[in-house]
RNA sequence: GUCCCCAUCGUCUAGCCUGGCCCAGGACACCGGCCUUUCACGCCGGCAACGCGGGUUCGAAUCCCGCUGGGGACGCCA
């Protein structure tokens, strides 16, 4: 593990020497290569970066290989790469804004940094990025706490700070940063009005152009005395380093001259986003940064903000997106795939995990996978590049292989809300209910299609489907029903091989089929077409109950006759 | 509009870097059969893809170019 004092030592050291030259690489990569030299960035200085990186991984020169074979076939890259040397080295967060649920995206976003860290015997760290004060609400912190829990993803606590940072409580940090890029020219106060630069991204737009900002006070030298509302801007300078080398998506970035002078305070002198971003995962010491494709592009503007700030940056890894059935990207607002309503629609933990991580990732043919595999099992080389469809087909599947093979003790607790709704009151687990529960294991997708299924059991107020009872409980089977209805009560033990020979007996008499007799009990006791074996049912159900229920259908064949 | 990216069965994917083992493998879904007191489960079998066009090569899903299609980003949001 690392020193407590480790991301502190880093973060003074830095901010000594803020600008253009640094005394030591600021990441966790320092301990890993040894490197102390003085390092002022270049382009030259940026590759050898990355080669030690690469070097210190294990194998420095496959890595610059494929940097040189272009970006595609990023995967094979570190196949077969020993992971040994990455140990200890590690830190990865997720750095969602709480401003909604957890939806499936960002659970995988989390999932894979959590799964990447873990691998490595690293560090996995959680930050709410909150700085849009207006959207983000303390409510949606407790969603992503709640559904990260559910899920199983722990987090680590970072060495001085809080105990799940906020950004909205480093506004001095940011603020104090901004005043040192102020200083050293690489940022530049602006006075334009929303409105001026909506205009010139129209202009720029109707030239065919990038839409940007056109650097109208760039070089007025506006100084900290105007009385004029001002945001803060960083300067972007020519043959500024745009490009990196993506863990996903191989060979990234785009050129300088696409990047405009963008907003680093507001004129509130709040941070924006990509200040607070590079300011929290260098103090943090964040090695890798994985996170969505859509942040892809707004990735030169944070490589640009390193070297201003004279921070050696992490190594990015931007996951494909996650789209919905029609190919569009996933809706963040939809509800309906927040981590929560899969809970609530019934589906485990241990579903999720699996079926998330399948979402893009892969090891060869393995479907089914816990947890401690997958963490054992994963790489950044095993994502993909292109997006992937949620859809629920295979969910469902797996959902019910997790039903099927879980422990009992475990598929209760999870199970015990839905019963508890179907009944309408509290469930005690009982050997009744758990028998019952192992027998409908293979008929479940979900918990609460299970806690359907099992509705009979728990409540008496069951309704008969119509459609069912119209089938089998018609007036020629009254006889042999109330027959057997009649032998069942007179049963000296509720068996099932007893409740079997009765049946028999009634099959012998009346000649019929047990399909003929077992369907209309089935539906006289369950209240509909679909249950366990007949026997076993009967026997789960009791004598008491399943004569009254059988009562009540022969009665409601007379009533129906009558009609 | 401008930049950037992606492209294997309906879906999730393996294979692509290091061309031949791939007339492309697995899984889900779907279809058929078996089992069967219902519903399921299980077992067996089937359908089904390298977007298109050029090149390079003895040989291309794999390398190169173009096209088409799809997506993302262009905020004093994150």
């Amino acid at each position: 593990m690392k020193a407590p004092g480790a991301f502190v030592d880093a973060f003074q050291l830095d901010r000594k020497s803020a600008h253009g030259t640094l005394s030591g690489p600021a990441g966790p990569e320092t301990h890993a290569s040894g490197t102390e030299k003085p390092r002022t960035w270049t382009s030259k200085r940026l590759m050898a970066c990355g080669l030690e990186v690469g070097l210190s991984i294990g194998r420095g020169a496959s890595l610059v290989n494929r940097a040189a074979s272009g970006r595609r076939h990023a995967r094979g890259r570190e196949k077969g790469l020993g992971l040994e040397s990455l140990r200890m080295s590690v830190v990865t967060r997720y750095a969602p804004s709480p401003t909604g649920a957890l939806h499936i995206g960002g659970a995988r976003t989390a999932l894979f940094n959590w799964a990447f860290a873990r691998h490595a015997g690293g560090t996995f760290v959680l930050r709410f990025e909150d700085t849009d004060r207006a959207r983000s609400t303390r409510e949606s912190e407790e969603d992503v706490l709640e559904a990260l829990s559910w899920l199983g993803l722990d987090y680590d606590p970072v060495p001085g700070f809080a105990e799940i940072p906020r950004q909205s409580e480093r506004l001095d940090r940011y603020r104090e940063t901004v005043e040192t890029l102020l200083r050293t020219g690489a940022a530049y106060r602006c006075t334009c009005t929303v409105e001026e630069v909506e205009a010139m991204r129209e202009a720029a737009r109707a030239a065919g152009r990038k839409p940007s900002y056109d650097g109208t006070c760039r070089d007025k030298g506006i100084g900290a005395e105007v009385d004029l509302p001002f945001c803060v801007r960083l300067r972007v300078i020519e043959g500024g380093l745009t490009r990196w080398e993506d863990l996903i998506a191989g060979n990234s970035g785009e050129d300088v001259s696409q990047v405009d002078d963008f907003v680093l305070a507001r004129t509130d002198g709040t941070p924006i986003y990509h200040l607070a971003v590079v300011v929290d995962d260098h103090d943090m010491g964040i090695t890798h940064v994985i996170r969505g494709r859509e942040h892809m592009t707004s990735t030169p503007r944070q490589l640009l903000l390193y070297q201003a700030l004279g921070f050696a940056p992490p190594q990015f890894a931007h996951v494909p997106l996650l789209v919905e059935p029609g190919g569009k990207k996933l809706s963040k607002r939809h509800a309906s795939v927040s981590v929560q309503s899969y809970r609530d629609r019934g589906f485990t933990p241990e579903t999720m995990l699996n079926f998330i991580a399948r979402l893009g990732w892969g090891h060869s043919d393995l479907e089914i996978f816990s947890k401690e595999e997958l963490v054992k099992l994963f790489s950044l080389t095993g994502v993909g590049r292109s997006p992937s469809q949620v859809h629920d087909d295979k969910l469902l599947w797996l959902s019910q292989h997790y039903i099927k093979t879980l422990p009992m003790g475990t598929l209760f607790s999870y199970a015990r809300p839905f019963l508890e709704a179907e009944a309408g009151g509290p469930v005690p687990a009982e050997p009744g209910l758990e028998r019952l529960l192992d027998l409908l294991r293979e008929r479940s997708k979900s918990l609460a299609e299970m806690a359907r299924l099992a509705r009979f059991y728990l409540t008496d107020a069951i309704e008969l489907e119509p459609k069912a009872a119209r089938k089998h409980l018609t007036p020629r089977i009254a006889q042999p029903l109330q027959e057997l209805r009649d032998a069942l009560a007179a049963l000296p033990k509720w068996s099932e091989e007893a409740l079997k020979q009765s049946f028999h007996v009634a099959l012998e008499r009346h000649a019929v089929k047990l399909a003929e007799l077992a369907q209309p009990v089935r539906v006289a006791i369950v209240g509909g077409a679909a249950s366990p074996g007949i026997f076993e049912t009967l026997e789960l159900l009791g004598r008491e109950r399943s004569l009254k229920r059988i009562d009540a259908a022969i009665e409601r064949i007379g009533t129906d006759a009558e009609d």
